[in-house]
DNA sequence: GTCTATAGGTTGATAGAC
DNA sequence: GTCTATCAACCTATAGAC
């Protein structure tokens, strides 16, 4: 017994069973962030993967069907945000919760979607598909405002604020947030995400 | 008499007196907005320019340093920002003047830094650029901040509210607002501008 | 300062064996 | 599905005349 399995399941030769196609998903999602989409090539992509580039081709047809998957495939999987996934006890802890969950999305969706802004055809491909999924800041205002017309209908919260503008205020802190370090590289200045929360309840306080 | 003046100031053959370098800036951010900067060659740069390709490397040095002085120059002109230039009779209209002016600002500005974005060595250039100079949405937080403060200490808004976090509120919504239709091609679900500052200035109403 | 011509290196993409 | 060639196109950059 050497703890070795038969081959029995075909042939694996060299490296792990990770499949092709997923590697090459995940180098070209690497290369796109390190090194920006103007220098992504086909094939520092294929090296990053362990793929020839052959293997590039076979999967995605050309270059742009490469990065058309690689976009669809970090922005798909994100639209999942609810108020039930993070709802709390209390108003601030929710409100906070769901800042902190488009945060998490932004910071792998804004990587995406500033990279397809660099090329004109990804970014009309990127935006029509964006479209068609209705994707937009609108979802987030809207869950999260809803949440605070509900809790405003209860009387946890002040009467005369409007849900939807605070729900925007709060997913416009998080973009900003989370785009500022990516194009300055710093963050300075900027009021702390307590002040910040420490004024949303000022605005909401009963 | 038919209109032509002589031509004593030398050699003006074709196009019009415009000085080639100034042409090729302009040819440039042209081309980064629209083709995006992973298709940006100094082939079609010299092209819409109206000159030949070795003018462009003449003036420039090589596409790094191409595309450096674009974005220098772009970025460059623009901090002057100040209340005094928005300064209003009422605080609505100052701070409704002063987030145009950062909208303004940003129109053109963010198509740079989204373009520098998108080349690894560009975006550290430009980052390091940017923070020499000191940019960066602080600078507009506390110019408005200080503009709030003063407010607040003369009577005409409410002293329980954080002046340096409404500034915030305001430079990101100009952010937000600018970025949106850029990244997404479409606004929908955002509220108003007018629906924004009305429950701003709820926040400020002694 | 601007042009033409051209060199030299990359890059995206294909063909065919395994 | 994956690999090894291989190409044709393109792109940056340089040299030298005007």
């Amino acid at each position: 017994m050497d703890g070795v399995q038969p081959m029995t399941t075909g042939p694996r030769r060299g490296r792990p069973p990770a499949g092709g196609r997923e590697q090459i998903l995940k180098a070209s999602l690497e290369v796109l962030r390190e090194r920006g989409i103007a220098r992504l090539t086909t094939r520092e992509v294929a090296e990053r993967a362990g793929v020839s580039e052959g293997s590039v081709f076979y999967h995605f047809g050309d270059r742009f069907g490469l990065l058309r998957a690689v976009f669809e495939g970090s922005l798909t999987p994100l639209l999942k945000l609810s108020v039930a996934g993070v709802a709390a006890a209390d108003v601030r802890t929710t409100l906070e919760n769901f800042s902190d969950a488009v945060q998490g999305f932004l910071a792998t969706g804004l990587d995406v979607l500033l990279a397809a802004h660099g090329d004109a055809e990804l970014r009309e491909g990127t935006a029509a598909f964006l479209a068609e999924q209705d994707y937009g800041p609108h979802r987030g205002i809207r869950i999260i405002g809803d949440y605070l017309a509900t809790q405003q209908a209860a009387g946890s919260v002040r009467a005369d604020v409007d849900p939807r503008v605070v729900a925007y205020l709060i997913v416009s802190d998080a973009l900003s947030r989370t785009m500022q370090p990516k194009l300055l590289a710093h963050a300075k200045g900027v009021p702390t995400r307590k002040a910040f929360f420490d004024s949303i309840m000022a605005m909401l306080s009963t």
